[in-house]
DNA sequence: TTGACTACCATGAAATCCCATGCTATCCCA
DNA sequence: TGGGATAGCATGGGATTTCATGGTAGTCAA
């Protein structure tokens, strides 16, 4: 792909930036060029799963909102269950005019960061990981591969 | 917030706010800001199931009259039921040149409330519920949650 | 006239905005 | 090909606005 075409919705890479007293990161400016293009705000929650900051985009929230709509009758208990755990969690970060967003105490606490925030792309969305939290988990995930005879020669680009 | 017109209707994050001697409560800003952009008016009433108010906006009252007119035959048991649960309960809160709203007798005493109201975002409507009610709520969820292994299309973390 | 409800004003605290600075990566020309 | 100029980006700090909340005055009904 050459440069000026039309880019994708493809979070990439791995970029280390710092967190300041304020709780204010730097989004990379990959990223916020993306959300830019995209017309659409970040939002971001604690994941369930794993102790770092989900990432997506309000429209990719929206859409979720409305199949959620769709798919259990109203007023059952999953659907209770399920859009009180995520959107009540779930909050929109504007950033300013230098590119910034202001990390909330809940989600620094939840992901374990402090002075330094890493972003990881995942394509469609991206987290935000303590560096030290994550280098130990990207070891693990290694581990775990190679145990599974993962091959990846074969897939790489 | 964004710079961006287009806004979507999403009911986020959990707030907390006091509860005045009169009753009155601010509404988050963003929520009233969300109210104001869909030029709608909030709509409150007692959860049938929970110990909290459900919000509403009032094109989401239409539409719901709407659904429940769909789902069950012209004067059955259940639309009658359902139709007095919801609609002779509910009441329009216009909130005022501050942002505030005063809650009745009956929805403070239905949730609970006494000095503190919880906002907790649900997505195309939001709660407001006594924190600590709110605390076990939750708890319960997760656990459901976490037990059903669920997975929600884009959603996932 | 009294009581209750509603609309408006005041204030302190907190979130947000914007300017300034230094660094790094890129570009361009010799 | 190297080295300086330039533009973009991350970061620090201070100014400004917004917001929640307490209080007061005004209004309508009984």
């Amino acid at each position: 792909m050459g440069k000026g075409q039309k880019k994708y919705l493809l979070f990439l890479d791995t970029t280390l930036n710092k967190v300041d007293a304020k709780g204010r990161v730097s989004i990379p400016a990959d990223y916020r060029a993306l959300l830019e293009q995209q017309e659409t705000e970040l939002v971001a929650f604690r994941s369930f799963t794993m102790p770092c900051i989900e990432c997506r985009t309000s429209e990719m929230m929206e859409k979720m909102a409305t199949d959620i709509d769709n798919s259990f009758s109203a007023f059952s208990n999953e659907q209770d269950d399920l859009t009180g755990l995520i959107f009540s969690d779930a909050k929109e970060f504007p950033f300013d005019s230098t590119g910034r967003i202001v990390l909330t105490e809940k989600l620094l606490k939840h992901a374990g960061i402090t002075d330094k925030a890493l972003f990881v792309g995942k394509g469609r969305t991206f987290q935000i990981w303590d560096p030290d939290t994550y280098q130990a988990k990207e070891a693990d995930m290694r581990k775990n591969a190679l145990e599974k005879h993962f091959n990846i020669k074969n897939g790489e680009a």
